[in-house]
RNA sequence: GGAGGGGUUGGGGAGCGGUCAAACCCAACAGACUGUAAAUCUGUCGCCUCGUGCUUCGAAGGUUCGAAUCCUUCCCCCUCCA
């Protein structure tokens, strides 16, 4: 398991909170494999590279040895944890809870070991559970300890209401550790009083309490926000390598070492040299190319990188078009179709209105040469690669309906 | 149950009978400059058949030559008192 404090070094990096060293350093020593959990819920899984921050140090576990628990919380996902909306989450179906794990699973082995991977539902010990148990668990934590976790707190004093069952769910979480017996609990900073409970529920059952480690929001694209897919800042792991490279290429060089802090597995002293290279005159976008082409190695293959870096130099430093550039067959009624409606048509642009802005702007372009003749109409049988801005592209075919 | 305040174009937020497709800010988009970074500057930012065109200001009616602005009813939010 090698030198501990090398361990030690990789656990903590780019983590918010570690809960606590000294306990995890105690764990190491020991030198056993550690049981990692993680838990997910069954819904949504459509992942963002903001949440494999989390996977991430999931796998700095997994290179470290240890086992790695990724627990999908399909019992407390009927309760649904309490944010503050007092909305009862409609139950999934078994058949949605096992559709939502497979996607997840598919995501996630990009990151994680799939053959090292212990996935388990913590409905496996819940269901098993009877009531009078139930009520025992409970009976474990006190009403005022609840009261302390952030939401509740401010709940309460605005007197907003708070049904009994969500203080179910910091419970059942915190049981799951006991049920797994955890060593260590990895979530979001969101996520630590209910992290914290499951320390106090192992010890209530008499086990020693996991390392309770908390992971930051990464920052979405605009570098300020967190990225949220309704922010719509964010890189998300299923899309094509040409559009996560130049997403990655987009952030500013500030939050650059951000991301290769939490998203980058180079070791650290790599960054470092990065660092300084920059501060010694280094094009900052010749390093972010390392990122870009790491990330998108990741979520497709070492070659997409590769060829992702390629098709964004000559698209952006060269001003080539892509290679790749969608067709669109429009097919019209009449001999010809104006280009505004054309360029809507094609999905260029939103409206046609929006067309005539773009025209205006200086921003179309047909078979590279800049228009801004509104007149201009595009024959049928013909077919021209169309440019609106510097990313729209599209080959439109124009096809009589005969 | 009682008393007030409010719902405006992605978000925030002006407007309170005509000069309103609706100030301003943010976000977004385009152009310039660049490294598709940041910053900056310029412009755009409801819809269409692009014109002295059309449909919008919670919903439906009404008053008026004319309503986002006034009246009525309804729906939804928020604050205070009980």
């Amino acid at each position: 398991m090698g030198n501990i404090q090398e361990a030690m070094d990789l656990i903590c990096r780019g983590t918010d909170e570690v809960i606590n060293t000294e306990l995890l350093e105690k764990k190491l020593k020991r030198g056993k494999p550690l049981i990692v959990k993680a838990g997910f819920d069954p819904t949504a899984p459509d992942l963002h590279v903001g949440h494999t921050v989390l996977i991430n140090k999931m796998r700095h576990f997994q290179e470290l040895g240890h086992t790695v628990v990724f627990l999908i919380g399909d019992f407390t996902g009927f309760i649904g944890d309490p944010t503050g909306k007092n909305v009862t989450r409609p139950p999934l179906t078994e058949a949605e809870i096992q559709e939502n794990a497979k996607t997840y699973k598919e995501q996630v082995f990009k990151i994680l070991d799939k053959d090292k991977t212990v996935v388990d539902y913590n409905s496996r010990w819940m269901k098993a559970m009877s009531t009078i148990e139930f009520v025992q668990l409970t009976g474990r934590y006190t009403v005022a300890r609840m009261l302390e976790r952030d939401d509740f707190k401010k709940r309460y004093a605005n007197e907003q209401s708070i049904s009994i069952h969500e203080f179910l769910y910091p419970i059942v979480q915190g049981y799951d550790s006991v049920a797994l017996k955890a060593d260590v609990e990895l979530g979001g900073t969101d996520q630590k009083f209910n992290l914290l409970v499951g320390r106090h529920m192992q010890e209530q059952y008499e086990q020693e309490p996991q390392v309770v480690i908390t992971m930051p929001l990464l920052e979405g694209l605009d570098g300020v926000k967190k990225m949220s897919k309704s922010l719509g800042n964010y890189i998300g792991i299923d899309e094509p390598a040409n559009e996560i490279f130049g997403k990655v290429m987009s952030i500013s060089d500030e939050i650059m070492w951000r991301y290769f802090e939490l998203l980058s597995f180079r070791p650290m002293d790599e960054i470092e040299t990065f660092k300084k290279e920059m501060a010694e005159g280094k094009n900052p976008r010749d390093i972010k190319f390392l990122l870009a082409k790491e990330i998108v190695a990741r979520f497709h293959n070492e070659q997409a990188g590769e060829d992702a870096q390629q098709a964004f130099v000559q698209r952006f430093q060269k001003g080539a078009l892509p290679d790749d550039i969608p067709e669109v067959v429009l097919t019209v009624e009449d001999d010809s179709i104006p280009i505004a409606n054309a360029l809507k048509d094609a999905g260029l642009v939103s409206s046609t209105s929006d067309a005539y802005r773009m025209l205006k702007q200086g921003a179309v372009k047909i078979d590279g040469e800049k228009v801004s003749d509104k007149g201009i109409t595009f024959a049928a049988g013909s077919s021209q690669v169309v440019q609106v801005g510097k990313r729209r592209v599209a080959k439109i075919t124009v096809v009589k309906n005969s």
